[in-house]
DNA sequence: TGTATGACCATGCAACTGCATATAGGCTAA
DNA sequence: TTAGCCTATATGCAGTTGCATGGTCATACA
């Protein structure tokens, strides 16, 4: 016996469902004349971080391969919201610094994108079925540990 | 009173269950050489439909942009896995038609994608929670009617 | 301490994507 | 019928991604 069908069906409605939440929220970002939801994923864990984050961190926060991640801070350099300094403890890395710019352009980012979160998710969940939402999807995110 | 904490954790746990569940699945398909899913999404839905599709058809079941399944559909006529043949009801589209090796390719992709989903999903969610997953997913799936 | 091995990051190239726009057929009303 | 408008699809271009690989520093250990 495999649940085939009830796998399908969820890998399904996963799949719609963060198509239509993302859409919302890039829509929203595109049409603010904001950069896009990965630089705002990027700037926000790098802002809420108490420590220097090195572009390996990223990597494991954003779950994006190592090659997105050297480019995604390539591009925010670029525009000027972040810096890569030397670090100390380890010359193969650099720290990533969100620069004022950058710690402005978050904020913004934020309020539009909690607004649109709040639109799209408060008309179509309630609190409690946000909560096991949440709890339901966390059971997706632990590897079964392959050593990588 | 907002619940934005709560839809904040909702759209991460979504965004990395997604992030997994493609990342299994994607890696499978990739092992075995086969395309991408993609190809097996757009293969599944022309397959299983009574009738002949258009290309319109394919937008609104795939949740994609329209230029992005005209590009999808290049490649797949481009590898031979389907045709577009003439409409005799409408002379702008035309319908999509899978081939014998479009059809062959989808039962081996289907094989190899579905091995994955029973591996990744069933060491992590019990029936009942995937059932309760996709009812509460459902909920997403649903646009506030935007004329669109 | 020299060397093998691995970790962290960058990058050339080909493929893919998003955006804006173009083309062509269909539909409606005067 | 025909002008005006809508629908279905294609595409040029710039920007982004994936893959494979290369460069640099760290670390273990013979």
């Amino acid at each position: 016996m495999s649940n085939l069908p009830q796998q399908e069906a969820m890998w399904g409605a996963l799949s719609r469902g963060y198509t239509r939440t993302r859409g919302a929220l890039e829509g929203a970002l595109k049409s603010a004349n904001l950069p896009g939801l990965d630089v705002f994923d990027a700037l926000n864990v790098l802002v809420e971080s108490e420590t220097q984050l090195t572009a390996k961190a990223l990597e494991a926060a954003l779950l994006m391969p190592q090659y997105g991640v050297s480019r995604l801070l390539d591009r925010m350099e670029k525009e000027g919201f972040i810096t890569r300094v030397a670090n100390p403890g380890d010359q193969r890395s650099k720290l990533l610094k969100v620069t004022k710019s950058g710690a402005e352009t978050h904020i913004r980012m934020k309020r539009v994108r909690d607004a649109s979160l709040i639109e799209f998710l408060g008309s179509r969940a309630r609190p409690g079925q946000l909560m096991r939402m949440t709890r339901l999807l966390g059971l997706l995110d632990y590897t079964t540990d392959d050593a990588n």
